[in-house]
DNA sequence: TTTTGGCGCTTTGTATGCAATTTCATTTAA
DNA sequence: TTAAATGAAATTGCATACAAAGCGCCAAAA
């Protein structure tokens, strides 16, 4: 049982995992004093949404404590709060596991993630700031020259950033929120998805689209995009979501 | 302070709460054996939607605690799960209130509402089943002799169960689940919704454009009208959140 | 050989005590 | 008079002990 990275009290050497996802999990604030069941929560979520825990592995209070050098309490407190948000599943005197949703589930949460991100982008289209529109433009512009150095790691972190970029830029920070914790839910299934670098430049070409009618102000035509955007991305890699 | 009803171990005889909005906080289970923090968790909840505790209300641990005769224990983590799911807002080492969003955010919630209402009408146009286009007829018929007795409570109910027809008829439970969560989220700021009589006419009114279209299979149309019922319900009581 | 019942072990749920942090009031200095 | 500093009280955070429920193993009976 190597699962995660403790980095609390004990320092067993792990790789350290990518700040980027916890970034993204909270704010943007530094890393600040905060509570025990805090940071394993946040820590926890990394693991899961990195891949460190797959999906179905069980978490066992004890073994996370030891694993962490704390008590049982703040594990607890964790865990529950990753079972309200959806990425652990947990059941009365039975333990928790990281959510294993089944096919069907899956495919929900793809179809809601397409029409959140849709309704992000046509928002955009509509609300986004001169500044907003700048920013994307730069990013999709880092975006399309990454695509030859071929370093699918950065390019995932900045492919993110893109897609936050259009939640910002929808001006609604509830949908923005309720967007970014789908795609966090949909994340553990997404592994590898840049593995074939020819995905990258239909990703781009994809983009593009997405960025030419935010920046028309054309709502339908961005949401039209980004909907067929996530639709291709889910296609990509459905083999792999089957075989779990 | 006087607020919630406790009805796990003493029983200081408060008004019942309304049990039909456990129901639609958790599946439609029948009230099984639990824990005592999922059943405060639940009545804290029902508390909060219900209006017994009113947004801005402190959750002190140990009132609660002593309110419903258990330890901080089951508290603090019912606490922590309301808080993840939004009805709450906790800080590190500063306790909880009831969730108060600010006038803009409340405004986001409120335009999320209506985006995902939209959606589940659109899909629900498209998928729903036969059986479901009955079901939901049946609750528009329902809705529409209840106008003139002008019973709100009832109407509100079945007004809820209206709307969670068309959740379900979109035939993807995560989208369900998320439309759910934000109309309880919003559910604390729309107190008195029904009081005067008129509303209720418009509001069949309304529906009949969504059910129409439904039925008709149009998901844009559908889409449309239910768009435009949460925003004329919306804009129905804005001043009462704007006196918040 | 299979199934069922019971018993013990493991894990989760709850209570309680202590530590740490915040808050508020009081005091003191500018 | 106001503002900053300080200390005490209250509240939250964490650890540990105990209770309760689930699960597996083993045995006995069909």
């Amino acid at each position: 049982m190597t699962t995660g990275n403790p980095t609390l009290k004990d320092l067993d050497g792990d790789p350290p995992s990518s700040e980027q996802v916890r970034v993204l999990l909270r704010g943007s604030e530094t890393t600040e004093k905060t509570t025990l069941a805090e940071e394993l929560r946040l820590q926890l979520a990394d693991d899961i949404v990195c891949g460190a825990l797959p999906p179905g592995t069980p978490l066992d209070e004890s073994e996370v404590a030891r694993r962490f050098g704390v008590s049982r309490t703040p594990v607890r407190e964790a865990i529950r709060q990753l079972s309200a948000s959806g990425l652990v599943d947990s059941r009365a005197h039975r333990g928790a596991v990281v959510a294993r949703p089944n096919i069907e589930r899956l495919n929900s949460m793809f179809e809601a993630m397409a029409e959140l991100e849709a309704l992000c982008a046509g928002l955009s289209a509509e609300r986004m700031t001169a500044a907003d529109r700048h920013g994307l433009e730069a990013l999709h512009e880092q975006l399309r020259v990454m695509i030859q150095s071929g370093n699918p790691q950065r390019f995932h972190e900045v492919n993110e950033a893109f897609h936050n970029a259009i939640y910002a830029g929808s001006q609604n920070t509830y949908i923005a929120e309720m967007t970014l914790a789908t795609r966090v839910r949909v994340q553990p299934f997404r592994r590898a998805q840049f593995r074939n670098l020819g995905r990258l430049s239909k990703s781009h070409a994809e983009h593009d689209r997405v960025v030419v009618a935010i920046l028309r102000g054309d709502r339908l035509g961005a949401a039209a995009a980004m909907r067929e955007h996530i639709q291709t991305v889910r296609g990509e890699y459905e083999l792999y979501a089957v075989s779990l």
